[in-house]
DNA sequence: AGTACACGACCGAACGTTCGGACGGGCAGG
DNA sequence: CCTGCCCGTCCGAACGTTCGGTCGTGTACT
């Protein structure tokens, strides 16, 4: 059961377009990455057959193979491009220097970022359950990525700036729980930015939704920077996929 | 590529074994979807194949159709059984009259309930892509979902409970995405009770993680009942599946 | 001529599903 | 008590289809 696929949607936009064949500018890994992994998305990856791809690509099923080796392979650049870009942001400095509530803070921005900038990538990332080689190796590194954050919480709570009412390791799956579902939900066209996105996430998990007596107040009660506040753009999307 | 499956684990356990043939324990439909389940959380539901299932069941294929029409009839009762519980749950007292704010938090320590009762059904159900009519069906069911706590979400900003600078669609979607994430990690023999995690959940959602300046301040700052502080067991457990 | 890209035909394996039949506990007639 | 049938349960062997992947060839550009 499969459900539609336009065939020949767009031609290779990103990375370069390569030679050309018969007037049709050719795929590069890159670009063929693009296209399987929005069918991946939609369909789910065991969902999506070779001849679904062939389809989303407008070039046959032998095609493929002459750009990427294996369905898996398309599976593990996906996931190596989201992980990559998640490990390089812990490795920044306003990740690794300063106060560990900062540092926090800049994790959390940075995270959505990532997830909106790589959304596809991350989004695939995120449904991997760990059939295959390459998806085991991606949930050992989500796993490296969640001790990280988590050290950090702990360190946070430790400098006396988060609740001690909370383990660390708990927080850190509930909060980025919260930043994941991002994936879930996030348009790029009717949401908002991806920074009054952070500003939003950012204002849930520190300061949570219940309202306090004096308004504002929460903003001066630490030296902490709040941005502007300012709502987020409402909008009648899907709920749920 | 399939994950290692062990032969006949255990027989029909719940639903009242029915006759019995050969010394077994005859499956129950309910018993056969529990061992189902299991399997499609696994390796998801594509990746699980009926001879999959049959392993796990310690039947063959064939039998299992003598119990269900099909697989895709599995998927149907499991997403069901997930859907059914949570409706219920929004048409108790405790969640349509009083203040939006109480009614808000009977929804999310509720939600955390029956995430971790029904478990396997919900974590399937939230992994639904909407490839056949049974998942679209889930997806549509649980929009709707999504569409009655936001109205709950905004009334409690209108009633002046809830801050009033984020919108409530998205807080919902986060929210509910903390929430969600339970069945990433939950494990009921490692992770504390679900009255406690519940009580995680509406301490990180509502008041944030930021210290406060004076501690236990917003457990007296609305009447609102917080239960008796402490930490969650902290556990060493697989962070990403 | 050489290279890059794409094609249609094809492969063995695995897929979900069907089918006729076999096993064996429960129950009626003796 | 025993006998014999019934039916719920399960099985092995296939069905037609689709799977991921291969192969040899064609063609357009350098």
């Amino acid at each position: 059961m499969r459900v539609g696929g336009a065939r020949r949607v767009d031609a290779p936009t990103a990375a370069a377009p390569r030679h050309r064949s018969r007037g049709r500018v050719a795929y590069t890994p890159q670009s063929l990455l693009a296209v399987a992994v929005e069918a991946f998305n939609q369909r789910g990856y065991d969902g999506t057959s070779m001849e679904d791809l062939a389809h989303a690509t407008g070039i046959t099923k032998s095609s493929i193979y002459h750009h990427v080796r294996s369905k898996e392979e398309l599976l593990r650049l996906a996931v190596s491009r989201a992980l990559d870009r998640l490990f390089a942001m812990l490795e920044q400095p306003p990740a690794c220097t300063g106060r560990a509530v900062d540092r926090l803070e800049h994790v959390v921005r940075s995270s959505v970022q990532v997830l909106v900038d790589e959304l596809p990538y991350v989004t695939l990332l995120l449904r991997v359950r760990g059939n295959t080689d390459a998806e085991r190796w991606a949930l050992q590194r989500r796993r490296e990525f969640d001790r990280q954050v988590s050290a950090i919480v702990r360190r946070a709570v430790e400098e006396g700036d988060l609740r001690d009412d909370v383990d660390p390791r708990l927080t850190t799956r509930l909060l980025f729980g919260m930043i994941n579902s991002v994936v879930e939900w996030y348009e790029p066209s009717r949401t908002g930015s991806a920074t009054d996105l952070a500003d939003a996430v950012m204002r849930l998990a520190f300061d949570g939704l219940r309202r306090r007596d004096t308004p504002g107040m929460t903003a001066e009660l630490r030296g902490q920077s709040r941005s502007p506040g300012g709502r987020l753009v409402p909008d009648e999307g899907n709920g749920a996929g």
